[in-house]
DNA sequence: AGTTAAAATGACAACGCTGTCAATGTTCTA
DNA sequence: TAGAACATTGACAGCGTTGTCATTTTAACT
């Protein structure tokens, strides 16, 4: 019933170490050598156990997606892509989400660690951008790949995959900007992480391409949460909305969902008296009425890039994976809660 | 810098399957060498090397989460349980997304398997109820556990923890009687699923528990997503709501968002109008204008409980966990999108 | 063909743990 | 208090791989 490296071993007429070759694509296989494991492989339907890989070799067959971000869409996402490169690679994935309020989180890295020596990490926002725990990591000397929100700027294209959040603000405010508003506000999420502040400095760019005025009271600061979006709303618009703001940037998705909600509580008519934009096109942004104008995330190819990374860097020369992405730029989705002004 | 079982029983002075007893809360340990082993391990901060463990006993520590749903937030919660689980009883999680239109599944199983031999799996609905899966499991011989829609009444306890969805239908049915409503129309998903059968059910038992009579016009068969609610709810109240629907049972938060949704095109007020409910509590049903009244499910402890179940299959005798709960009740939460008949 | 270097393969000991079974200690019985 | 019965511990092999290093085969030269 199990089937282990030496029985395809047996039936092919080697050793073991030259089937173990085979299965780890080592060079100095001859061709013909090749094909006859692969074929006694094949017949037997023999599947490599990765305990006794892990317990064996130095490098380890097993990889850990971290995160502390509260957004199942795109939590699913990620680990969808991160999955679908490992099973490609026989590689097994941990997943482990985490909460930095937590004090014991390195232990918590640590235990991980210890308990199944790792190929190396994920690391998705905002976690990724904790320096300590990228200190950490380094002290440890554990292998990692973070997913940022960045511009392309800067270096560690061999550790980073950027997300280019403030390209993509930049064109969100910018549709707006072409369908006539000029009072424009933004609902950012907390000003800790760095995806608000990429999406807020994309933002303000585009204001100032179209020489439109920078004013701090058309800024409100929440947590990325659909409540917060209903608060932020609520704070920029009441009071017979003293800006004539006709257009609000959402920092996500479910802040947006949030002014949306909120426009509904001051009767406001959307988009007809107001737009309204999401960012990530999680698929919430469609069930929403109306539909979200967002900006589209695609977490799974993103992620799916992150894993290649980390393999790329895992397993150094045997691997040479050139067509990785490092850069993504959320694109423009136009949908119904974004219009022209009505002035 | 890594520590082995060896460290540990040279530093107590043990002999290292004396502390593999201890770690493994084997019984016949004398309390003294107990304490000494355990002083070592903390002392050492050991954590024993799961790829060995896995390899050299004959359980494992590995368990596999394995769904078909789409619904990511189901999926989160379904995994933060087991994870939660996994985690107090030194296991691993390896999460298995599958498709059941994957002609394929059983060989990824297969593989899955024989990769990293499995203590057991969770199984989620609705691949849970698929007959042929849980046949091939018997022959394999895999531990598992089947999270359920259905009732008490059966008696496979040891594998499978139910939902009583039927029980939470009748709830929100009789929420909605006692408010006035006569004609309520449902918007349940797929037959093929059991929860949709079993909602379906509740539902009826409660009108006809209100001698209300039953009317297939007012039933919609969707697919649990938002577009097959948006459509329910057009077919059901289009053409001047024929039936004349006050109220509108979604099969879950998705469907009743849709309803929202299709609710707004067709320019009627909720709940004034249309009174609407959910199922199953995520997140989004705070999220909707209005807030979706709807049933509770506790997922996150519903798989906690299917995690427990499944390692006292797994460890007989050593762990004889009394209070697990192998039937849940989703519960009425009574938000905005419900309301007294108008009429 | 004879030599040498390089490529391809194999033998065997790890990896860190658990299972088996034998060897001790301990407690109880008469 | 001897002897049996049981509780506690330890020695050692083996789980299915990979790493190391030795050996054989092939290719590449004189």
């Amino acid at each position: 019933m199990k089937v282990t490296i030496n029985d395809v071993a047996k039936l092919a007429g080697v050793s073991m170490k030259t089937v173990s070759r085979v299965i780890n694509k080592e060079p100095s296989v001859r061709k013909k050598t090749y094909d006859i494991v692969m074929d006694a492989v094949n017949t037997l339907n023999y599947q490599p156990n990765l305990a006794a890989r892990n317990l064996a070799g130095t490098s380890s067959f097993t990889v850990g997606l971290v995160y502390d971000n509260p957004n199942a869409y795109y939590v699913i996402d990620m680990q969808n892509g991160v999955l679908s490169r490992c099973k490609e690679e026989g590689y097994e994935l941990v997943i482990h989400p985490c909460n930095y309020l937590d004090g014991n989180m390195e232990e918590d890295f640590k235990t991980m660690i210890k308990r199944s020596r790792l190929a190396g990490l994920v690391l998705t926002p905002p976690l990724s951008e904790q320096n300590s725990i990228i200190e950490m990591l380094d002290e440890m000397g554990i292998h990692y790949v973070r997913v940022l929100s960045g511009r392309p700027t800067e270096e560690d294209q061999d550790t980073c995959i950027y997300v280019n959040d403030y390209a993509a603000a930049y064109e969100i405010t910018s549709h707006l900007l072409s369908l006539g508003h000029k009072n424009i506000g933004f609902l950012c999420g907390d000003k800790e992480h760095k995806s608000t502040t990429e999406r807020l400095e994309g933002y303000q760019a585009a204001l100032k391409d179209h020489s439109i005025s920078m004013n701090d009271k058309l800024i409100y600061e929440g947590q990325y949460s659909f409540e917060s979006g209903v608060e932020g709303a609520k704070a920029l618009l009441g009071e017979n909305n003293p800006n004539n703001i006709t257009a609000l940037l959402g920092g996500n998705d479910e802040m947006a969902a949030g002014a949306l909600f909120a426009s509904r509580l001051m009767g406001i008519e959307i988009p007809q008296q107001l737009s309204i934009t999401g960012f990530e096109d999680s698929p919430f942004s469609r069930q929403t009425w109306p539909k979200l104008t967002t900006a589209h995330q695609a977490n799974d190819v993103i992620s799916q890039h992150a894993a290649r990374l980390l393999f790329r860097k895992t397993r150094g020369a045997r691997n040479q994976d050139k067509d990785i992405i490092t850069t993504f730029t959320p694109s423009l989705v136009v949908r119904e809660s974004s219009g022209p002004t009505s002035a």
